[in-house]
DNA sequence: GTCCTGTAGTTGTATATACAACGTATTGAC
DNA sequence: GTCAATACGTTGTATATACAACTACAGGAC
């Protein structure tokens, strides 16, 4: 469809615009850092996540961890299950509902609270990656997108 | 070390300010728009973009590769090597250094070509996801650290 | 020359992610 | 009540990612 002479133009147009090429690169450069800072706890900036999302909430299911964070059902499965195994979440079955329940145990609320000084050092190491208004950009971009989610 | 009725606070701001799991959820929103709209070319956004950096660089190693997308030297050998397999491009060994080469084939040159009114469909629709200021933020960002990475 | 250091890449292991296909159970239409 | 549709979760497969440990080699210090 496009003449050999047309794709070098192309290819530069992408490099200089993707969009996903740089959200993606964000994305790995901050995890690093938080995955780094969160290394002396065993757990990753991830799992934190998912484990914060818990407690705050109470008691949830997959599904209803999937749809807060955009993460594919089998992938909030699979992330649990490690979770799980480590002692920082009970997975208990609604005898009402089809609904797995997922609570927080004692060891995981103890995680919690002890990773906070990590986190602020990885926040803050991430603020400066980003440049303040960059990281102030990206946090408003994805508020926004939830925000609009609660309501539609 | 914070008393257990600190956690609930603790965990709220993070919750509220967290920069990687923001940084993180766009990432996967947006991988998964470009995804789709490349998946009839049986191709990733990740492998296009590799695709078109060895095709704009001429010849890389790994390494560089690596240097440039901040991926992991082992995660740039695993990706390249599916891209080797589906015949995108070729690995070749340099005699004088240790380094590899890797150079597009014309296949990988058709896929570049072909590809790019998906990838413009998909960068539509990650803009509109983003919004308009959302998106230039998250293109500044990352720009600003590849500027930074050559002149530093 | 020998040794030491640093660079490039590979391999083993683990996590994160998604899609497709499946099982199962709830629920609503009739 | 039966049946179809839907919702929730699991499993198989594939990709993306990183760390740690390793090989191999190139180049410099001595």
């Amino acid at each position: 469809m496009n003449k050999p002479a047309d794709t070098m133009g192309l290819v530069k147009i992408r490099a200089n615009e993707c969009i996903a090429v740089r959200v993606r690169l964000l994305s790995r450069m901050v995890t690093h850092i938080y995955d780094s800072a969160m290394k002396p706890y065993g757990v990753k900036l991830n799992q934190m996540t998912i484990l914060s999302l818990v407690y705050l909430t109470g008691e949830t299911g997959f599904e209803a961890l999937g749809r807060r964070l955009k993460i594919e059902k089998s992938t909030a499965s699979r992330n649990v299950e490690r979770l799980k195994k480590a002692g920082w979440l009970t997975v208990t079955q609604d005898s009402d509902d089809k609904r797995k329940i997922l609570r927080i145990t004692p060891a995981g609320e103890r995680l919690l609270a002890d990773v906070h000084e990590a986190w602020e050092n990885a926040q803050k190491q991430a603020a400066e990656l980003l440049g303040r208004e960059g990281a102030a950009a990206v946090c408003l971009t994805a508020d926004e997108i939830w925000r609009k989610d609660r309501r539609g």
